[in-house]
DNA sequence: TCTAAATTTAAACAATTGTTTAAAACATTT
DNA sequence: AAATGTTTTAAACAATTGTTTAAATTTAGA
């Protein structure tokens, strides 16, 4: 067993997630990551059997990397839930800074693959096991913080933060931002965002009136 | 000319627009469409001359429906800018129930598509002349509004709206919410989501305590 | 009704694509 | 150095897939 054998398996899946990432399954021809890989087309299915293995593997563990972050910091049962949701969006919108194209992926694999999901992954159950929940239900039967469904806060926390990400290319094209502004507005909202968020948690919100 | 000419044409049409937001442009394949419509598999070319230019008269069709509905709203002059806001996330988030794939289809159409978009649409520069735009700014020249770039608040209204839908898969799957509920934590967002907006417009945020 | 045009069909074509094969190159062990 | 196992390669295979063809069928107009 030469030292060559994890480097070329390396190569492989490092040019298949690229490419996988980029086309999806189906998008992502074999010759495409062979050439990316700069290795010969036969090597593949030699190290990983089929295109589809591959994809799965690569898919799982993207999707288990990612999950893995987040689950580490709503995790923590040193911190408080406002150092929660501040050191979250911190870590979630500089990650995605580094890999803008990988929420996208993780949604279409998500939505095309949604039974193989339930089946592998009872970790998602886990969810209302965090300590970030266990404070948030806390506040709430204390009264501290508003009485919503927990989904609400999950999905504006998450859609703060990935949205702009996943409509990266739409936005640029809207409204004329460059690929340079963008990032410095992302690097903004990792101040804004947890702003937002508390306000949702803790201002009794009354309609607002304005004369135009 | 047949009256039946519309109707295989159409028949197709409306096939290939269920089987391209299902799986995407590679994953679809014209046999599929072809049965889905209930037609010959060589109608298809008949009337399209081609997979792709089919795929791109349904991509463009979509875009711009999707987009006639939200600068309609936007651009109206008798309205006030919170009014807009109401109507934009209630009319958004009802025609979202009924197309649940078409803003992962958008959003997955314009990164792999961001050249030819970039031509064909001279559309969306006209962003900054809505009347809703402008009538933000008027705002924030009078102090009323943060001033904060509008793009975030443009991300937060379409982050809070569509990121649900995009992510519905992968939230059904964590919070293990079944899809009747969903709908209904989907019309709670009516109400909720444009007070959340409004409050990011007007209250001056501030850090907050809370003891656990 | 007859003719010409338009539409539909079954079959075939040609290119692409995932996968396999069998030999070659390389490394390791004895 | 010979033998053995591992890795790499070029070529071929078989299935899929977008597209075309040419004949059959249907429709419309004279």
């Amino acid at each position: 067993m030469p030292d060559k054998e994890l480097q070329t398996e390396e190569k492989i899946k490092l040019a298949a997630r690229k490419i996988f990432q980029e086309k999806g399954f189906e998008g992502a021809k074999t010759r495409d990551i062979a050439k990316e890989a700069g290795i010969n087309l036969a090597l593949m299915n030699y190290y990983f059997r089929s295109k589809k293995a591959l994809f799965e593997m690569i898919m799982m563990e993207t999707v288990q990397e990612f999950f893995q972050m987040v689950f580490q910091i709503l995790n923590k049962s040193e911190t408080s839930l406002m150092d929660k949701i501040d050191g979250f969006v911190e870590t979630y919108i500089e990650t995605l800074k580094k890999n803008p194209e990988v929420p996208l992926f993780i949604l279409s694999c998500v939505k095309s693959n949604q039974v193989e999901f339930q089946k592998k992954f009872s970790m998602f159950q886990m969810i209302s096991e965090l300590h970030f929940f266990k404070q948030f239900q806390e506040l709430v039967k204390q009264g501290k913080v508003k009485n919503i469904h927990p989904a609400h806060f999950l999905m504006n926390l998450a859609g703060m933060i990935v949205f702009p990400f996943v409509a990266s290319p739409m936005i640029k094209l809207v409204t004329q931002i460059p690929e340079s502004e963008f990032d410095l507005l992302m690097d903004q909202r990792k101040k804004m965002v947890p702003l937002w968020l508390k306000d949702m948690l803790f201002k009794t919100t009354l309609d607002h009136q304005t004369n135009e």
